[in-house]
DNA sequence: ACTCGTAGCCTTTTT
DNA sequence: GGCTACGAGT
């Protein structure tokens, strides 16, 4: 039974689409199909087909396209309970009901980068390892690596590897025994966890497989081995897995994001149904055209077709500056005129870039003529330095193990507590196997520090315990007595003095207040303030910041403009070893990608579409000056070619010109280039696939024996919420209920009459026999000694 | 323990 | 070209 308003204006595949509900489901959608349409009229009509909205999970790449796609949703079917978030979303919190299992506790902290080199300092430290050949960074960028591909420090080990790989194999596993010991995860482990879960408890992957019956991935060509074998092992029982996605704008390979799993779907859901949304509704036919003849230089690709919907529009622009300042000033006049038309307004305009670092003499072209715009890219606000050092103290209330967050908060802003003394503390910690807080109250107690240092941590202590007290009010007056304690704002005036940021400094901390606030009336018994504000902290990207209701221009580079579209793109720096990058040349699968980025940003045009390239662009290096070889890619005959150096005649001769590029003997050069060696392996052989995705062949065999009814799942409130039925057994805290008897150390004996809450943040209520009053206690704060 | 200077690294893209 | 982590000096 379908309802012909909900279908209302689809066309026949996407019709189809819609209404596939049961079994695996392939979207092989392109850009501008409509496919954020046919997922929310698809979850729609799943609703009104009577299924539980609760059992529906649907995982998208930002939390900004999920926040869009629950506000069309609820245009439909209003509030509802399905689940709609990122991957790291959704798995947080199932780590958090599921953190023993991995060694975690419930409040463990969310590492973001910056944390996790700290974390990985820490480690390298640890291990005695030199880092002489290596950097941080590129450590760093390896072990995410591993973890996107699920290699565990003991598969790594065991392997073989090169030299380069065995150095990271000495770190690794330190790295990850620190990351456990201050209960912390880095975005990598979100996932990696998660899959470990699922991976190594049959019993629980049965039973989230039947909680979360229904799930949908978005842009799923950009998943990674670990998102796949996460929701691998949650739809095999319910096999109900709707992926939509373009391997056509596959543009995170560098995060391990893995083509395969198009093909790895096909493999292990024979019934896999696979539908194509092939009609473009969004841009011209010269746009598409454009975008199809570069995409069709692309070797490793299934052939598909874009069909225009849309009647015929504005050609699509090659435009050619002396310099890249012109470049950047021509844009900005485009810009007014076509406002002063008319026809268009500032949020209609999206100006895009291969890296960050393009951005600037935009900002500055638009800043003169008073246009204007947000910037999406670079820094994350809650990256900023400020921000973090204000969060540490959250974080480390929230998970006392927290050493990262120690070091952060501890001399921050500096109190004399330096290097010496928080190496001593470190070493007491690792020495006692504590943190390094508790340490530091060690130390304060046995005066086993010098008289200034002791001072100065009685004092941090101080203000910690005091900030402690407050965990169960308000996060805002808890943020704001931390500001308050700690003399946060003086402390960021003097840092900033004199610099012009200073204020915006100050207008970080109020806007951080804000924040609080507005969770504080979200807050429920699920989820404290605090804690959703510490998630928020960590998972919240720079591209969930871009507002779509404010009248401004857009900046952003093509990585970030995934999912959007703009009536007229302008897109800048088209020059070789930009786009493609430099990195990318000698991997052939990586020039591909940097083609197929080309194409999302061309697809990300409705009306107009200017590419351009300039001949010098200030700094020295960087492949100034030549035109991309994808240009030459495009056709020729149906681009309007502007060359703006032909009055220079100083540049007219310089070389590198777009001319020079277009004799047969350098397409000859390209069509070389084309012919790849094939050569598709790129180490990421570590784990068999088969192996990492498959249940254990006897639970195998049983499966395919019966097709049963699943059991009916517990009644579930709403969200990710679960029941007490699952909750794991390894849980200690949960022997705090009421009716114990407990001693605390200053109140005495007394009764818990009530208690709430998980893992360390449970909390207690406790009537005390000395003098008949109530406290309330957190678990994790105070520590209470059941008697028996 | 803090401040200033320098060297090397960095950024290509981000949850 | 810019930051930041580390080292020497006070």
């Amino acid at each position: 039974m379908m309802s012909s308003q909900l279908l209302d204006g689809l066309n026949p595949s996407q019709i189809a689409a819609a209404t596939h509900i049961d079994g695996p489901l392939l979207m092989l959608a392109g850009p501008g199909s409509g496919k954020t349409r046919v997922i929310t009229h698809r979850i729609a009509h799943m609703i009104e087909t009577g299924i539980d909205p609760n059992q529906i999970v649907a995982l998208t790449f930002t939390n900004k396209a999920a926040g869009e796609m629950r506000a069309r949703l609820e245009r439909i079917v209003g509030r509802n309970d399905v689940w709609l978030g990122t991957f790291h979303s959704f798995c947080v919190r199932l780590l958090r009901r599921y953190a023993r299992l991995v060694g975690l506790t419930e409040n463990f902290s969310i590492y973001d980068t910056d944390d996790a080199k700290a974390a990985l300092l820490m480690a390298v430290a640890e291990a005695d390892f030199e880092l002489t050949h290596t950097t941080l960074g590129k450590l760093a960028n390896r072990i995410s690596y591993f973890k996107n591909r699920l290699v565990t420090p003991d598969i790594l080990q065991s392997e073989a590897f090169s030299s380069n790989d065995h150095q990271v194999a000495q770190v690794y596993p330190v790295y990850q025994q620190l990351l456990l010991r201050n209960s912390a995860v880095d975005f990598d482990d979100i996932l990696m966890h998660v899959a470990t879960l699922l991976r190594s408890h049959p019993e629980l992957r049965q039973t989230l497989d039947a909680r979360f019956r229904y799930i949908m991935v978005d842009e799923y060509q950009d998943t990674n081995l670990a998102q796949y074998v996460i929701v691998r092992h949650l739809s095999v029982d319910h096999p109900n897995l709707a992926a939509t996605g373009d391997p056509d704008q596959s543009i995170y390979g560098w995060r391990g994001a893995n083509l395969d799993n198009v093909t790895n779907l096909e493999r292990d859901y024979p019934t896999l149904r696979v539908l194509r949304l092939e009609e473009n509704y969004r841009s011209t036919p010269e746009i598409l055209s454009v975008a199809d003849c570069l995409i069709q230089h692309n070797t490793y690709r299934k052939a598909k077709t874009l069909l225009p919907l849309r009647s015929t529009g504005h050609c699509v622009r090659l435009h050619t500056y002396p310099t890249a300042r012109m470049e950047a000033e021509h844009v900005a006049d485009q810009i007014v005129a076509l406002v002063n038309e008319g026809d268009y307004e500032l949020n209609d305009f999206g100006v895009l870039y291969r890296t960050n670092a393009n951005s600037r003499l935009i900002e500055q072209a638009l800043t003169r003529r008073q246009i204007p715009f947000q910037l999406i890219g670079g820094f994350r606000f809650y990256a900023r330095k400020e921000v973090k050092d204000l969060v540490a103290y959250l974080l480390l209330i929230n998970n006392p193990e927290d050493n990262v967050a120690f070091q952060r908060a501890v001399n921050t802003p500096s109190r004399g507590i330096g290097k010496q003394t928080v190496d001593k503390l470190e070493r007491l910690s690792r020495d006692q196997e504590t943190s390094m807080l508790e340490a530091a109250r060690h130390a304060v107690a046995h005066q086993t520090l010098g008289k200034r240092p002791l001072s100065a941590i009685v004092g941090f202590l101080k203000i910690y315990d005091q900030l402690c007290s407050l965990v169960r009010g308000p996060l805002v007056d808890l943020l704001q007595m931390t500001i308050e304690l700690t003399h946060f704002r003086e402390h960021v005036i003097k840092r900033r003095r004199g610099d012009e940021s200073e204020g915006d400094a100050l207008t970080n901390l109020d806007e951080l207040l804000a924040e609080a606030h507005e969770l504080d009336i979200l807050a429920n018994d699920e989820q404290t303030a605090l804690e959703t504000f510490l998630e928020v902290s960590a998972l919240q990207a720079d591209t969930d910041r871009l507002s779509s209701d404010k009248n401004i221009v857009t900046l952003m580079t093509l990585h970030a403009a995934k999912g959007l579209e703009f009536r007229c793109v302008y897109l800048i720096a088209v020059e070789e070893n930009i786009l493609p990058h430099i990195r990318s040349k000698d991997d052939p699968l990586s020039l591909e990608e940097e083609r197929r980025l080309l194409f999302v940003g061309i697809t990300r045009a409705k009306d107009q579409l200017q590419l351009s390239y300039a001949k010098s662009r200030g700094f020295s290096g960087q492949g100034s000056g030549v035109p991309s070889s994808f240009l030459v890619e495009l056709p020729r005959g149906e681009l309007d070619v502007v060359d703006h150096c032909e009055r220079f005649d100083d540049y007219t001769d310089a070389d590198g010109g777009f001319d020079e590029y277009h004799d047969p003997s350098s397409e000859a050069g390209w069509d070389e280039a084309n012919q790849l060696d094939g050569s598709l392996d790129d180490g990421a052989s570590y784990v068999d696939f088969d192996e990492s995705c498959q249940l254990p062949p006897e639970e195998m065999a049983a499966r395919l024996g019966r097709k049963r009814k699943p059991a009916p799942f517990p009644r579930i409130r709403s969200g990710l919420d679960f029941s007490d039925h699952d909750s794991p057994p390894t849980d200690p805290w949960a022997e705090y209920r009421p009716g114990r008897t407990v001693l605390h150390q200053k109140y005495g004996q007394g009764e818990i009459i009530a208690a709430s809450g998980h893992g360390p943040k449970r909390s207690v209520t406790i009537l005390f026999i000395d003098d008949n009053s109530r406290h309330t206690f957190r678990l994790s704060h105070v520590p209470l000694e059941i008697q028996h």
